[in-house]
DNA sequence: GAAGATGTTACCGTTCACGTAAAGGGAAAT
DNA sequence: ATTTCCCTTTACGTGAACGGTAACATCTTC
């Protein structure tokens, strides 16, 4: 098995080809996403190796779900997951004993910040909801002449079974 | 005010020109989806020109929804279409009596179409109600914060104002 | 110490869904 | 009759989000 590069790992840590495995999105697009500041991985080495942790697996799966389910594109990615790190440089700061006037300040972006996914979410929803509700409504009338033309078609064989 | 080309033109058909204004869908575009194959116009005059009922207009705007909503490429919109486009074939082949036993095959093939889009979409849903959840739930949480932290703060503000 | 697996940067290629001229035609308004 | 629209085809360009490959480094294993 292969392990460690040089100096020892830490087994929290995975190799961007373990990530890859686990999420399902290729190191190439890893890169990429890192390239567009989108995903830092937690360390760098210095032979270049790139170490992620868990809360990065996390967060790949949520850049997945904001592409496909609100069709957010990088660049909006990166906006809207930069000004969710604020809610982490809050702990952060809430442990090293900031301000707090500084720390309402964070707390408020970043309140505005899901404020403004939520409405976005929310619309998303309505109209995903409605498109449901058409294509459902199509279904029952699709299904009721199915079983008109089923009973049509019924009386038309026993009629042929059992003529006069 | 421009009207029709060479012969009178059908007041109920519109020029491409009419149908982007309407649909906010440019004419390039409309003009790609029909190389795509998913949106032909009604008809095509000597000179080229294109024009579309309001058939047409109705499903731009399906096409729109079947992109943003649920994320299909033109590929799969162009097969989603064409058996969605069994049931108008159905509708004509009602008016000129076609067999009913013909008539049933092309409304099961709607139905399994219909049910599969059905399915497609209910994922999509559900995934979005899940991630609405969460986010709503970090809002919570943010906006608990919040109020705490406000608390915080004006208590120390009125312990200032009145000293011992 | 050679092989094999996994990583790195660098750069070019590709697909999708259009955008953007360029060059021209037909009908309508002035 | 010429200008003005709106349309046409043809063709090349573009941005986003990667994919692929080359050339090289590093580390483990045989």
């Amino acid at each position: 098995m292969t392990t460690a590069p040089g100096t020892i790992l830490d087994p929290q840590l995975l190799r961007i080809g373990e990530v890859a495995k686990r999420t399902g999105v290729t190191t190439r697009t890893l890169r990429y996403w890192e390239e567009q500041g989108v995903l830092r991985p937690v360390e760098h080495r210095s032979s270049g190796e790139r170490l992620y942790s868990d809360a990065e697996v996390d967060r790949i799966t949520h850049i997945r779900e904001l592409q496909d389910l609100l069709g957010f594109t990088l660049a909006e990615i990166r906006v809207a997951l930069d000004t969710e790190d604020a809610i982490d440089k809050l702990r952060s700061a809430y442990r090293s004993g900031a301000s707090p006037t500084r720390r309402r300040a964070l707390l408020g972006d970043a309140i505005a910040a899901n404020e403004q996914l939520l409405e976005r979410v929310d619309d998303r929803l309505e109209r995903v909801r409605a498109f449901r509700q058409s294509a459902a409504e199509k279904a029952d009338r699709l299904r009721r002449r199915a079983r008109e033309l089923d009973a049509e078609l019924e009386g038309r064989a026993s009629s042929t079974r059992t003529p006069r």
